[in-house]
DNA sequence: TTGAAAGCGCTAACAC
DNA sequence: GTGTTAGCGCTTTCAA
């Protein structure tokens, strides 16, 4: 049993180990030189007395801090906390800790996040806003901080980058709605000042082009990824002369507002209306009904991200444009789609008007 | 624009600015016996240079980490992101950091996450496990750390403990869900093995007691507080030959794990089965219906965590057996509830039998 | 292979 | 009020 083990340091290891202090941080660091006699009378006063090394002491004197930012735009969003945890799981293997942010969308939080972890030296920084907070992250960049990015980052040396594959699964999405004799789909963006709902948006676009479907340009509103954006919506959409038989939205969370909206207005879904998410959160699976959705992983992100980081600080030499990494996404069929109402089966070949 | 910031260090910019080391120091430390003709000379070649004091040299010198540790159970489970959001927001406030952790209720990660924090030297640790892990935080408390837990927390010196009141919100649910006249009321509890799941049972059957109605036994079964659980529990509950006709639930994932297998089943909530959830996070006022739930703030449950944790920091002496704090429940009326079914208004006076 | 000693960047006596 | 200086607990040369 460990006594006053809030006094111990690597002297009064190495005095009673009767080695000296670097003879017990070798041991400690597991450098393969030391002679196992001694290590062994090291560890056995390591592990009576409870030592447990201090990171400050050990960061300051290595200059590596073993810590990661992971800045994210709101920890209350589902879309986040599976991202946090693989991320600090992996960290975590990888004896690093991380330093969590979440900006709630708050330019200041952003400054004030960027400041702390300068403060606290960190290693690198996975940025999961999805906006274009560039700017203020200019201090982490002159301090040359690998930073990796979604979607956003700019070809600089140390800067990794995650590029998002929209198209494949809103495309998957589009064709299904099609496949199912949708023609009037809607689409309900994120704030289109972040490049990934724009970028959503843009792919709805093509992907509907690209199989010779019309838009109806009143039937594209932005939302805010949020609930009440999707109710908001919704609402928008259902004021609409001639109403969308389906709705893609550019990520669940609106997918959830809609639901909320159709079932304020005694809309059934998938009857009356179908409708698509975005992002495939956990809970997808489990709402009312289950939703059909575009699966981006959440688990593969924070991988990719932190994967990058640790790539970034092995390089000797960084690659001047930074480093590329893409992420597919994909269809994950469930409830929330139907065939449009009111479709009767026609005879083989034949189309109802 | 600060030039080569990163090799900037507290000599440097007593250099620049003409003045020896200390006085920088209690310049950035806002030591109020400064000459404002030197705070000046050097606010601006700090400002100048970009230059951020190097926090693992300050902690390592005056013996404070300003990090604060938080263990919570499971970041997916959306009862805790808005704990780590408000708990995060008022320690940036303070300035201190957060180590958070999610043990996804491994113990070897608790003790993990334990040994991180140590190495790290935090200088206070909240758990937010509901769990009963005390044997891992031997090796905090033998440190003298202080720490807080919900409702578990031994009476120790430096040892916090915020006791929720479940009786008072259970209480609430049970008399409304009484005065919708159901008296076959189910109960679906945590996993009994955390001391506040077994609360929120207990809680319930006194509840029931109180106002003289019986529990049947069959109906009271034991979920996981996840979906999943709640999906299994309303399973058993089904294959009774005398179904409830309203469910209580330890938390609101179980909640909604009744209600997505009551929508698989056709049973509809609330005109066949009114359900209540415990803990209202946020997600419970949009789900579909919206969860008539038992309000535990997570926000006022992160502030008197954070808030435990501070005091005992300024705490000359520590009380012996710790300090109790108490954080009250109430029931949320929303759309998950309603009148038995088959209920007949009968004539003032007269009861149905 | 091991130990002595310098020093990481900062704060806080202490002396001026 | 300001500067000098001794460490905080550790790692890492460098010599032995």
């Amino acid at each position: 049993m460990p006594r006053a083990a809030h006094l111990m340091d690597i002297r009064e290891i190495a005095k009673r180990a009767r080695v000296s202090t670097a003879t017990v941080s070798r041991t400690i660091n597991r450098i393969p030189t030391v002679n196992p006699q001694l290590a062994k009378r090291v560890w056995n006063v390591v592990e009576e007395l409870g030592y447990y090394p201090n990171t400050q002491a050990r960061a300051l004197v290595s200059g590596r801090s073993r810590i990661f930012g992971l800045i994210i735009s709101e920890i209350t969003n589902p879309f986040f906390p599976e991202i946090v945890q693989v991320f600090e799981r992996i960290a975590v293997q990888h004896h690093y800790e991380i330093m969590l942010t979440s900006t709630e969308n708050d330019p200041t939080q952003m400054e004030i996040a960027v400041r702390r972890m300068i403060e606290r030296r960190v290693e690198g920084v996975a940025i999961m806003t999805f906006g274009m907070e560039e700017v203020l992250l200019e201090d982490l960049k002159l301090r040359k901080v690998p930073l990796v990015f979604v979607d956003v980052g700019p070809a600089r040396p140390r800067v990794s980058n995650i590029r998002i594959d929209y198209v494949h699964g809103i495309r998957q999405a589009v064709q299904h709605l099609a496949a199912l004799r949708h023609h009037r789909i809607g689409f309900i963006s994120g704030p289109l000042h972040l490049k990934s709902a724009e970028a959503r948006k843009q792919a709805f676009l093509n992907s509907m082009a690209e199989i010779g479907l019309d838009v109806d340009r009143t039937l594209v509103v932005e939302g805010t990824h949020t609930i009440e954006g999707g109710i908001a919506a919704l609402g928008k959409l259902l004021a609409e002369p001639n109403r969308p038989t389906a709705v893609l939205c550019s990520n669940d969370m609106t997918a959830m507002g809609v639901m909320r909206k159709a079932y304020e207005e005694g809309i059934q879904i998938p009857a009356d209306l179908s409708v698509i998410g975005f992002d495939d959160i956990r809970l997808a699976q489990f709402i009312l009904p289950a939703l059909t959705t575009v699966q981006m992983s959440q688990a593969e992100l924070a991988r990719l991200a932190f994967n990058a980081l640790l790539t970034e600080l092995q390089r000797a030499v960084p690659s001047p444009t930074g480093t590329e990494y893409v992420l597919q996404t994909h269809l994950v069929l469930r409830e929330s789609t139907r065939l449009v109402p009111g479709h009767v089966k026609a005879p083989a070949g034949k189309k109802r008007s």
